[in-house]
DNA sequence: CTTGCCCACTCGTCTATACGAGTAGGCGTG
DNA sequence: CACGCCTACTCGTATAGACGAGTGGGCAAG
């Protein structure tokens, strides 16, 4: 094993009350920012860096793990340790439920993937009725049962989003809203034509750590955080006339939003 | 040391191939999900379940690493590990500047915070001139130098949030703007009463895990992700007249949005 | 009673070692 | 040439042991 370019990583400070593994993924983490090294690029394996600070190799992992939990790079088994890419972000827009959009025909999401030269897809679609937990049940104005449509959305294969939409039966059962595909402009148009005619949209953003479920949907890899977004639609009588359940990989969005200022 | 109450925990699969640290780290999920360890509350020490699933102390460590990384639990030096409790939310609904609020002549973090009966801070507070990064020059319009007013805000001395605004020189030079205390309603009554009569705001989200900096400063637990808001406020003329740059720790906010149906 | 020390218990850091398992490339066999 | 094996290198998991450092309670000295 040829050791370490000099110069690229610099040395351990013993008289540093910084612990080792810290001090190791400082210099790790700096030559990263100054672009030593690129993204998608391997790092030194973990037998080099025992060799070049002369440390144990827990101690060189415990380092990786401080940088994997920021974020910054990802383990590959057989492999290596590579800085993470950043994957090409989705921006969503306030006005992407704009009627003006929506009488298009197509789906946001294709629109706006088809635009940027991704491509869109859809899968794991389930539709059906269910009990409404009490979150859901609240925000639609004290419903028992729901119709629940699930949806995983990728782009160029990578799954990026994760969506629940739940309606009342009241209005969804029976109506296209209830079938797999609801046809053209989504289920805003058909609520629009069951007489729903939409109001405003309001929208609650928190940001969390995934669990392991999320991890294992969205394909996540360690340091990235999810943006757990709740959208409720109202109608123009001031009901709730559907909640939307969004679970996204936070490196993929961007959201923007525009704000009246009076 | 006593032994773990029977039926707290269960026992391994050794026929499972999912590794022992995380078959651990799963089983106390799951208990933490059940309320079995409450918010606060200590969880069985790394000797306790090292003793209790006979195997090394290294193994227990890493169950509660991953636990730390989905930012579930938190540990505490001589003390044990604990049930991360969640802290109040902060929710900031998307009238928060709208001219009326502003026009009552506190600030708007002060005023939020003393309806849920918090105690608010700011703090470090920092105003200079400066060279404008890349993308803060984009966002206003190619401008070189600007102010910048950097300030922190506690919650019942807790951080919660690090902001800069950054203003073109032009419009906050010699002005209160430019003094640490701005005066009531903030930077923006001021730059309505400097003649900029402020049209909209455009906000852009993402969120991720801190960098070392944002750890310090916020005093972020391990497994907490921050929301990174970048708001622009434009005048009637539709020029970019503030660019706000803030950090917030994910676990205190809830984002709040009202979008138009139209 | 108060002070201060000590000790037991907690997590934090580090070493050394072992084996498992995924990857990729070389090399020999067919 | 094509295939499959072998091997070297990678990270993943786990053990065992050592010492450091923060916390809090008990206990003894003052």
């Amino acid at each position: 094993m040829s050791p370490l370019p000099s110069g690229l990583l610099g040395d351990l400070d013993p008289t540093s009350d910084r612990a080792v593994f810290r001090q190791i993924a400082d210099q790790l983490r700096e030559a990263i920012d100054r672009g030593r090294f690129r993204e998608g690029e391997k790092l030194p394996s973990e037998a080099e860096l025992v060799e070049h600070y002369g440390v144990s190799r827990m101690t060189v992992r415990n380092s990786f793990a401080v940088l994997q939990g920021e974020g910054l790079v990802q383990a590959e088994h057989g492999k290596g340790v590579f800085v993470r890419p950043r994957p090409p972000v989705r921006r969503l827009a306030s006005d992407r439920f704009a009627r003006k959009h929506r009488e298009q025909g197509k789906s946001a999401f294709l629109v706006e993937a088809d635009a940027v030269g991704s491509h869109p897809q859809v899968d794991s679609l389930e539709v059906k009725e269910e009990k409404a937990g009490p979150d859901i049940s609240a925000r639609l104005g004290s419903v028992r049962r729901v119709l629940a449509r699930r949806r995983r959305y990728l782009l160029d294969g990578r799954p990026v989003e994760f969506a629940t939409s739940y309606l009342p039966l009241d209005i969804a059962r029976g109506t296209p809203i209830a079938e797999p595909n609801p046809g053209p402009g989504g289920i805003y148009a058909r609520l629009e034509e069951l007489g729903h005619c939409l109001d405003h949209f309001e929208e609650e953003i928190r940001a969390r750590m995934p669990s392991p479920d999320e991890v294992r949907t969205l394909r996540l890899a360690s340091g990235v955080p999810v943006i757990h977004l709740i959208r409720t639609a109202f109608d123009t009588e001031g009901r709730a006339v559907e909640v939307c359940d969004t679970v996204m990989a936070a490196d993929a969005y961007v959201l923007s939003y525009q704000l009246p200022a009076t």
